[in-house]
Order: structure tokens, then sequence, then C-alpha cells
DNA sequence: TTCAAATATGTTACATTATAACGTATGTTG
DNA sequence: CAACATACGTTATAATGTAACATATTTGAA
């Protein structure tokens, strides 16, 4: 068992990760634990092999496909996002830290990526998504799952220098 | 001189891009011509490698530089976008296609990528790129470019075979 | 409990996508 | 022509992602 070196907030998103998995059957184990606790602990969008560098810190001999494969659970089970543009990972905020009925099962959101700080926040926003379906039902077009990624900057780097 | 290998339409919109280039004092050259022509005469997204393999039937020891090069002048123009889920490139039809005002300038778009066929539909709705502004400035968010990818089924496949 | 199936992980090797760095050619301007 | 900027050639390597197969662990019966 590799475990407990979160810090306690982690721990909590965690546990609540592991209770989301359990409701759906699913299992999440040290490895995924893991690999979960090192995207929720970073800051920015974090990449797959610097989730390796961390994981090697247990584990001397990890591999990609160790990480990739927990990184897909992750994403199945609506832990984590990829965004695409950084091909980088961050923890679902709507899943871990609301108390949103269909939490733990993929959703529709998008994501504000800011160039000044590097920070991502994820919204999940009704009316991009209408929107969206909306657009595509018009050219008869059925969305099975969307990418809404915006670059830009967020409040905190507007006040403070540049601009 | 490279050239005029491209099918009839293909040589129009590449005059069209051409004239779109000279008007912002830059220049469609031969090599950036051909890269531009072997996206647009792409049914689908085309990636790096496969283009850098179409490059190679004229100029044989083409290496990865020359491509991405070609690529990176092509998405400043607008004359291409990159569509990010898949590591692909496809023409803009707004840029190419439309009479639009604007054209031969980076500008939002939202794109339809359909798994059944492989087809990309691009769309240049004002619906969702205003839901997107009015969702993040509610939060102070400014920004500066969006990727809107949406996967699913186009009408074509969907009248056809599976459901 | 004991075995078989399913699930999860370890391990090696490789595929794909993208860029750094530096040299050469070409074009533009005075 | 000289000086500069832009574009392209070339080599090497970085960064991201998978295929394939071996081993281990869990699960659920027999
Ligand atoms: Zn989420
Ligand atoms: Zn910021
Ligand atoms: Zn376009
Ligand atoms: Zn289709």
């Amino acid at each position: 068992m590799a475990g407990t070196i979160f810090a306690e907030k982690t721990e909590t998103r965690l546990n609540a990760a592991e209770r989301l998995c359990a409701a759906h059957g699913s299992r999440l184990t040290d490895l995924r634990r893991q690999v979960l606790g090192l995207v929720l602990e970073a800051a920015r969008p974090v990449g797959a092999y610097d989730l390796l560098d961390g994981l090697r810190a247990d584990k001397k001999g990890a591999a990609p496909p160790t990480v990739y494969r927990a990184l897909d659970f992750l994403l199945e089970e609506g832990l984590i996002h990829k965004i695409e543009r950084l091909s980088a990972f961050v923890g679902c905020t709507h899943a871990l830290d609301g108390s949103h009925a269909e939490a733990g099962h993929p959703h529709a959101a998008q994501f504000l990526i800011c160039t000044g700080c590097g920070q991502v926040t994820e919204l999940d926003d009704h009316g991009i998504l209408h929107a969206l379906i909306h657009a595509t039902r018009q050219i008869g077009f059925m969305v099975r799952h969307s990418t809404v990624e915006a670059e830009g900057l967020c409040a905190a780097c507007l006040g403070g220098a540049a601009l």
C-alpha cells in the first residue's frame, strides 16, 4: 500500500473520489489514488510525464503505461479532465469539490486557461453547452462529447500587471 | 517553383489565399502554397507527418521543421485551423470559400468532428461565442482565443447506418 | 478452500507529434 | 554592392502517447 503522503484537503477529496468509484462498482486503487493525488495537489495542469516523475518517488521503475492507464481510468470516471491545448490534466472540481448529483461521470465542461499565471478554471456553464447543442442541431449533427477551452487572462492577472 | 499539381478548385482557393496574404504584406511562397494545397485537397484533417509525406513527393529530403514552419505561417494567417483533439489540420472554409470581410485573420470557430466518417465541419456560430464571452465575463476572465471542438455523428452518418 | 476468469499492474519496445539550434539561400532596401 | 530580414535546409532530439506481452492481484463461483 502506498498512500497518505498528501495534504489533508487532498486526502478528503481522494476519499470522496473513492466513494464515487465504489458507487459505480469501480475501484480507486492505490496507484490510481496516488496519480489522482498528484493531479489534485498541482496548482496547475500536469503533464503525464510530470506525473510519472512524481510516481517514481514511490515506485522506482514506473513507466509511461502505468501513468497513462491510471489517467484513462480517472478520465473515464470523470475525476479528471484533459486540457487538450496543453496535453495536461486537471482534477474535476465539479466531481470532487461540489456536491452535485451526477458527479463522477464524464460531463461537459469548459476550461479557462490563464496565460499569465497558468491556472485553469473549470466552468460548467449551461449557456455555452446549449448554444453548442442548438447550433449543431440545426445542421443535424449529434454531439457526443465537447471540448471547450479558452485562453486568456484571469481576473487576478488582469488586475495586477499587464494592461 | 513547385506548383500546379492541384485540382482546379484547389488552385482557385490557393489563389484566394495568395491574395489574402498579399493584402497583409506576407508571402504565400511555393512551399507554403504546396502545404496549404495538400491540406485543402484532403477530405479530412491531415497530420503534420502526412503532409510531410505529401511534400516529399516533390522535395525529396523534406524534414519536420519544413512542414511545421509552413503550418505555423498558415495558422497565423488564419488560412488553416488546428484540430487539437486530432493533432491535425484543416483548411479554413471561412477564409477561403466564403467572401467574408475579415477573412484571412485568426478568428473564433467551432469544429464538429464526426466519429463515423472522420469529416470535420467548421462552424462560425456567434451564439456559442457570445455564450462563452458572457460566462467568462462574469468571473472576470478575458478570452483571447478559444478552442471549441465537438465530437459526435454528422447528419449523413446518422441517417445511414448506426442509429 | 481452490481454481478459473476478470481486472490491474509491470516491463520492454516503439510510434507519433513537435521543437531547438545552426547553417544556407533568397529576397529586399538603401 | 552591402546590410539586413525573411525563408528554407539539415541534424538532432524532446515530448507525448501506445502496442504487446508477462505477471500479479482480486473476484466469484465450484
Ligand atoms: Zn469536471
Ligand atoms: Zn492568471
Ligand atoms: Zn476558419
Ligand atoms: Zn459522418
